[in-house]
DNA sequence: ATAGGGTTAG
């Protein structure tokens, strides 16, 4: 045989290391063990290896397990299994694996240390890192760069800076990668500021600047939202070479993204000679985060063409794109081919299923995904929350939130603001106002302008203007728009003209590129009675130059393909048909249960939808009308509308999935409402 | 034979 003695063991073994390949490396194991060599220390510590590198640490820790115990007493086997643990991601075991190591009064050797050391600094674990430092000095291993660089790591990743700082100035303060490690930490304690100040000090010194340093100062710019920075470090990554680095060009790409310079992404990306899965992902995030949902998906296909194979960072982006664009069927594909990889149950994956199903209205897929997760932090439950609250399930939002505390799970910044958006929903004032002060006295959160927002939204809501009005009055932080604008809608529902006039003049400076006080504003006129003052106010916005309207439009998902519907237009290839049919709908609801139109919401929450068009040909009905015709009896309608729904349609939608005994879901801009048989809407007919 | 720092999300 030829590889049977350990020497051509060990090589075998080690090419497979190299290249990642299990199947060649279990071959080597195969003939190992019918040698008997797989107990040679040098042996067993190849094929530690060899699995490790072929993530395979379980079967890592069968060998060495299996391994003889005068094996046991060699650190390099201990040190092996080690850093295999700590590259396979599992920071926990290798610290296990290092204590019983001390027990079996195994010495670490300068190897062993660096490893451990950042094993602590990732799982922020200072007190046991603590006493790995002391066994390194007691060792006399601390002039090591390699356990410098490793403490540094630990110590700012554990925010104790001061000692990161003193460590990184004793001696090798040229080894950039103990900087690296110090901005890396800064970065993500959110200390942008140390981060960027460091890079420029480094820079300043002429250390070495490399394919670590940028994407973190990369990094750091984009969190910081300063483009100029940004478009510095850019420059001098061009100048020194870099940018062929796929690191750091996907940093770019990421940071571009960020910043929401889109051009400029797409132009680091398209001059990369290759792409991985992350330089995709950010592009497609990019795209994502400024709304260009269709635009992210268009991108994921090309990326299946280029036969880059989906993560769960990818497909979490693209799912979150699903949502953006309720494109419902090819959320479900995701989910289904996320399963087939076996990273559906991956916690940013869940997180982002929750989210892409419930809003596009299917609570239930929601809730079975939440059922199905293994691990669920905050952004689990938020979502839930938030999604049952959208989709009119107020109370169960509430319980939720319940059962999170009792999971130990802490709620952040997000999760109080689905929790007020849920109170306001469900309209319950009590329990909105104490989680409103328990976030503050219990949780150390700050209430943002969200939080007001939502509160103000609650209060007003349940008629309580005036206490709407003194939480505004009483913010420690200036209103913002969002503010203004909840207080600006709870006056349209309460037809108070006076506050409203205020409101909306705050916005008008606040926001002077928003059309929506204007056409609110107008509203609350309009509904008082006031049409002078609306079509005075209308006149206003538009010579503000804010008449460019955003054209209502409904679209319903039908056999992977997106059906778009326009008010009063008659393009459709059936419009005939769909016509007659909304004609026999208002005829219905009119003898079946006498219903007339209410004209006060001809004028619309965003805009009219055009004047040609009667309110019975707004852009839903005709949406509606279309799927009485075409969806089978029995399943649900399911419709998108990219304005807020009007009163009047809300109303006959009612009654048309009464008469019609239909479960109608439609998605506005504001929220879901369920109409079913009953009659009723989920909304509580307050949106 | 064994070692330290990086990018992608919600």
């Amino acid at each position: 045989m030829r590889f049977a003695d350990p020497y051509s063991v060990s090589a075998a073994l080690r090419a497979s290391s190299a290249a990642s390949l299990l199947r060649p490396g279990q071959q080597a194991h195969a003939l190992a063990l019918t040698s008997s060599l797989a107990s040679n220390p040098l042996v067993a510590a190849r094929l530690v290896d060899m699995y490790s590198a072929c993530h395979r640490p379980a079967a890592a820790a069968l060998v060495f397990d299996s391994a003889q115990p005068s094996a046991l007493s060699n650190p390099v086997l201990w040190s092996t299994l080690i850093a295999g643990l700590v590259q396979n991601g599992d920071a926990r075991s290798a610290m296990e694996r290092f204590r019983s190591m001390r027990a079996g009064a195994v010495e670490p050797n300068r190897f062993t240390l660096p490893t451990v050391l950042s094993a602590c600094a990732s799982e922020r674990a200072i007190r046991f890192g603590r006493q790995v430092h002391g066994c390194a000095v007691r060792a006399g291993f601390c002039s090591s760069r390699f356990v410098q660089s490793s403490l540094v790591s630990l110590y700012s990743n554990c925010a104790d800076l001061g000692s990161a700082k003193r460590i990184l100035e004793s001696s090798y303060s040229d080894d950039p990668i103990s900087w690296n490690a110090l901005i890396v930490s800064c970065t993500r304690g959110a200390l942008h500021a140390d981060a960027l100040s460091l890079f420029a000090e480094m820079h300043r010194r002429g250390l070495e600047l490399d394919e670590f340093t940028y994407p973190s100062a990369l990094n750091c710019a984009a969190y910081m939202g300063d483009s100029g920075t940004g478009r510095c470090i850019h420059c001098l990554v061009l100048l020194t070479g870099f940018d062929s680095h796929m690191h750091v060009a996907n940093a770019l790409v990421d940071m571009y993204g960020k910043l929401g310079s889109l051009n400029c992404a797409r132009q680091v990306f398209d001059r990369m000679p290759n792409r991985d899965v992350v330089t995709w992902t950010s592009l497609l995030v990019g795209l994502a985060r400024q709304g260009s949902h269709d635009a992210a998906l268009q991108l994921y296909s090309d990326m299946r063409v280029h036969g880059v194979d989906p993560d769960e960072f990818a497909t979490a982006g693209v799912l979150s794109s699903c949502a953006g664009s309720t494109a419902l069927e090819l959320g479900r594909q995701v989910h289904a081919a996320s399963a087939r990889r076996g990273i559906d149950t991956f916690l940013r994956v869940s997180n982002s299923l929750i989210t892409m199903y419930a809003r596009s209205g299917c609570i239930k897929d929601a809730c079975a995904v939440f059922d199905a997760s293994p691990r669920r932090d905050a952004v689990t439950w938020t979502a839930l929350i938030v999604g049952c609250a959208q989709n009119g399930r107020g109370r169960d939002s509430l319980r939720l939130y319940d059962e999170m505390l009792e999971a130990g799970v802490r709620p952040d910044y997000v999760t109080f603001i689905g929790l007020l958006f849920s109170c306001s929903h469900a309209g319950v004032v009590e329990p909105g106002r104490a989680h409103f002060d328990s976030m503050e006295k219990v949780y150390g959160i700050a209430h943002g302008p969200e939080h007001y927002a939502c509160m103000i939204d609650l209060l007003g809501r349940s008629g309580r203007v005036e206490e709407a009005v003194d939480l505004l009055e009483g913010m420690s932080g200036k209103p913002d728009a969002t503010v203004w604008k909840a207080l600006l809608a709870a006056c349209r529902v309460h037809r108070n003209a006076g506050l409203a006039e205020r409101a909306a003049e705050r916005l008008f400076e606040l926001a002077p590129a928003d059309a929506v006080p204007y056409v609110m504003l107008s509203n609350v006129y309009s509904a008082a009675g006031r049409w002078g003052d609306a079509g005075r106010v209308r006149s206003l916005m538009r010579a503000r130059g804010l008449s460019k309207k955003e054209p209502g439009r409904s679209w319903m998902e039908q056999d992977g393909a997106v059906h778009v519907f326009r008010a009063g237009e008659g393009e459709h290839e059936r419009a005939a048909e769909i016509f007659a049919k909304v004609g026999e709908m208002m005829q219905r609801i009119g003898e079946e249960e006498g219903h007339t139109a209410e004209t006060g919401f001809a004028l619309h929450d965003q805009e009219e939808e055009g004047k040609a068009a009667e309110l019975a040909h707004h852009s839903e009905r005709l949406a509606v009308a279309w799927a009485l015709i075409s969806v089978p009896p029995g399943k649900p309608i399911r419709v998108y509308k990219n304005l807020r729904v009007c009163g009047d349609c809300h109303t006959t939608l009612k009654l048309v999935a009464k008469v019609y005994e239909r479960t109608i879901v439609l998605r506005d801009a504001n929220c879901f409402h369920h109409m079913r048989e009953e009659g009723f809407c989920s909304c509580g007919d307050y949106w």
